[in-house]
DNA sequence: GTTTGTCCGTTTGTCCGACAATCATCATTA
DNA sequence: TAATGATGATTGTCGGACAAACGGACAAAC
């Protein structure tokens, strides 16, 4: 075999020309040229000066549609867009969920992150958010009253701590678990009597803690519902190392 | 004004062809229809079975696609496919670089992610977790003594520690992080003059204790470690409030 | 003067039919 | 037996086409 000499090749890139598109535009979009809320030109114009078909056009288009990039406006025009949360975290969940990702992985970030969310939510949060929480508060005590879960206001008052925290990396970060981990309540509450009071009240102290800007206490809170919540799985006979599943999409994925 | 009696009306849905073969699809792969490693039936017949043209179809795909839930193997066929967070995660980064997310968030959460990773990993990492790191502890000796910044191995360094967790989810949160913090390395290492030393007897506490099993030092180290680089950003002088820039891609992001 | 109905040019969503390039497979050849 | 070539299936791309929906403008009706 003296005929190969060390020869070391690498694959050819050959990239469809609707890639191109979308790569194209998306750098575009990324390094500013093209700024949020800009519109694009239409179909056929990208066409034209891509010197490609506008079906091609089109299934580049689809692809930026779908990271978020650009929305079609009320009307028809493409727009330039910020991508929010509300497309990725979903996205998120789904791979963790299909990746079998078991509620003791989900819990062990969670316990650091959730307490974390407490504390920046002391030092952050404005009236408009504490307003929220209120109104979540409320809504989680005539839930517990009528005899109803109250996974989905739970996962919802995470969320609302954490966005009280004004830190979009945490936020981020930490919704696709709270996605998926909060709905195992809807199992756990019939199974252990206690746990929704339990719930009730930890949500009080962590939300008059993050009211009264104390953030130790806010965290300790926090720390401990999350720690509580693990507690609830294991008396109700729940697996800790079993694969979570997707819940039903509250809100139908960004489209 | 009386005549408008509190009248509540949602936008009407109305759902485009190819949206309805991407959600009928993704449906397929969620409910486990269709699981991974499957292989889809072609373009043209899934068309057929759809009642739709093919390029319609195509439309539907290239969402499929780019959501990770569907990959072409080596030849052509369509795949069903399990999203990993190489998709993802440069997405997630994406998002917080273009919210204009500024250091101080990311550190603020890296300062809790990264020791806990480091702490799972003592706990968990497997000996080609840790021959991964030995490789990547050498490379930055070398890069280091050449002059060269080590902000990529840094990078690595703090993805071997993560999968080294064996925790998905944290690997899959703290990833669109460390793809936006750790390149800031690259502004600081030229002017903290000690960083780059630093950074490396913390790499090798941090090896050291994950090899011993010893959870406490290990996260420890990786705290320290995470402390130290914001010290470094700030004795850089470089503002701990402004936005971070998206990084060039190490790897071109999936398609 | 504001609302409603109508028209028009533009743009999108969808379809059709077609072709070259590429891939998987298998029979053929050296 | 292993390399080679032929064959059929499938994808990527194209050009052209049309209905539906939109934005805007204008006229008619209240």
């Amino acid at each position: 075999m003296g005929d190969t000499p060390e020869l070391e090749l690498r694959r050819v890139q050959v990239h469809a020309a609707y890639e191109q598109v979308w790569r194209e535009l998306e750098k575009r979009i990324l390094d500013g040229t093209l700024q949020a809320g800009d519109r694009l030109p239409t179909e056929m114009e990208l066409a034209q000066r891509f010197g490609v078909n506008r079906s091609t056009v089109r299934e580049g288009i689809r692809r930026l549609e779908s990271e978020g990039l650009v929305r079609r406006a009320s009307g028809r025009r493409l727009v330039v867009a910020v991508p929010s949360y509300g497309d990725l975290a979903p996205r998120t969940s789904r791979a963790l969920a299909m990746s079998q990702v078991s509620f003791l992985e989900l819990w062990q970030v969670a316990v650091v992150m959730e307490p974390l969310a407490a504390r920046l939510a002391a030092a952050n949060a404005n009236e408009a958010d504490l307003a929220e929480m209120r109104r979540n508060l409320e809504a989680t005590g005539e839930t517990l009253r009528a005899g109803r879960s109250p996974a989905r206001l739970d996962t919802e008052f995470q969320r609302l701590v954490a966005q009280s925290a004004k830190n979009r990396a945490l936020e981020l970060s930490r919704e696709p678990i709270g996605l998926l981990l909060y709905p195992a309540l809807e199992a756990l509450i019939p199974l252990v009597p206690q746990a929704g009071e339990r719930l009730l009240v930890a949500h009080r102290r962590i939300y008059e803690a993050i009211r009264d800007r104390d953030e130790d206490t806010a965290y300790h809170w926090m720390h401990k519902h999350v720690v509580d919540f693990r507690r609830g799985y294991e008396l109700a006979g729940l697996p800790l190392d079993a694969p979570v599943r997707m819940p039903e999409p509250a809100s139908p994925p960004g489209g």
